[in-house]
DNA sequence: GGGTAGATGTATCGAGCCGATACACTGGGT
DNA sequence: ACCCAGTGTATCGGCTCGATACATCTACCC
């Protein structure tokens, strides 16, 4: 998660690491914050595997070295190819709150039908908690713990919000999806719930 | 955490393993749940920290092993005293959305001073997050994507709904600390916030 | 000039946790 | 006889964090 969040801020504008990780907790709205041991070793790997370079420009040569000397990255090509193949990904790692959030982030970047399979991804993995919380509770409230279930009773209450607010999500992006594409029929029908959307044959690779 | 958890089911009865994550299912209720990767290091930790031993009774001799037998394993009276110790532990580590549950899980035997510390922190700490989310909406809420900015909302309204519901649990204790305990001395001190009450006006209601 | 406080900036280390994976025994169904 | 799902222990690599260290630059005051 961090590698995308990092291809995506570079994609804009070249950085150094310290200025990343300030970009990062705005861009990402303090919902998710990287920490140093993070970052540095994610910049790292980057580096390695090509997605990433030093700018040679802004970067002092290796005599001249004064520690504190910033690093600036540029991303790549390979990055940019890279990115894009994140943006895509929607398998269940996508669905967690972390990654969520920062997929989020790059929804403006993110091809529609990624965003949809993400949202509605998304929404099975809420309300998969949702319907376990539910049922905990149902069954097994009595026994448990009053704070607990306070905890639970909470907890089903965020996720109702959370599906009723992914809802709203998706019919927008349908209605635009619908209008903006001028060539795509307007197939929405009128199935609110459209429940497992398979991605068909587009295969998630790993 | 995971040792406080593991620490608080030992105490009731010795199980193994495979049961003891069960069980940490049930009592979490599914909103924390450790993976064996986890749990099987843990145990061995514990184990060799001395605040839990494999009962000899119920675990086969090294010579009679046949691999998927179970290691049953039981609390020490030192594991006992480290799991009092990790219950009065109210520092901003217990603040955290999963340390909070786990917390919570073990309430009825924390002490209610250490029970009031916590709800008071975790208070603070989800306060804190609101703020934040509160002044980025206010200053950089046009700048940032429309996403993330929907997502900011959303957390927004859940960190407003959880410090009300903080507010209740801790009325709701300080009732009990006052009423319940018969020999204490009812020296509740007016030092309570009385702010932090959001009158919430004008939000609009789907 | 000298002092010092705080932001800037890069970097490492240990430890916890996870997902994937492997292996092995058990019970029941067909 | 065969298979399969559930039970059970265990390891591995990799990511992330918090703590820590160290160096530099700026600003402000005495």
């Amino acid at each position: 998660m961090l590698e995308l969040a990092i291809l995506g801020l570079l994609h804009e504008a070249p950085v150094h690491g310290y200025e990343l990780r300030k970009q990062l907790g705005l861009r990402l709205g303090g919902f998710r914050v990287f920490s140093y041991g993070s970052l540095y070793p994610a910049l790292r790997r980057l580096t390695r595997a090509g997605l990433i370079v030093e700018d040679p420009e802004q970067t002092p040569e290796p005599g001249a070295w004064s520690r504190r000397a910033r690093r600036v990255y540029r991303i790549t090509a390979e990055g940019k190819e890279r990115f894009a193949e994140l943006l895509s990904e929607s398998g269940p790692q996508s669905w967690d709150d972390e990654s969520f959030g920062v997929h989020l982030a790059f929804f403006s970047r993110t091809p529609a039908e990624a965003r949809m399979r993400i949202l509605e991804g998304r929404r099975r993995a809420v309300e998969e908690r949702r319907e376990g919380l539910r049922s905990t509770l149902a069954k097994a409230g009595a026994q448990i713990d009053r704070y607990t279930r306070e905890l639970h009773q909470l907890g089903l209450d965020t996720s109702e919000r959370e599906v009723r607010w992914l809802n709203e999500l998706i019919a927008t992006e349908r209605a635009q999806q619908d209008s903006g594409t001028g060539d795509a029929a307007d197939h929405h029908s009128d199935t609110d719930h459209p429940g497992t959307r398979e991605p068909g044959p587009g295969h998630t690779e790993t």
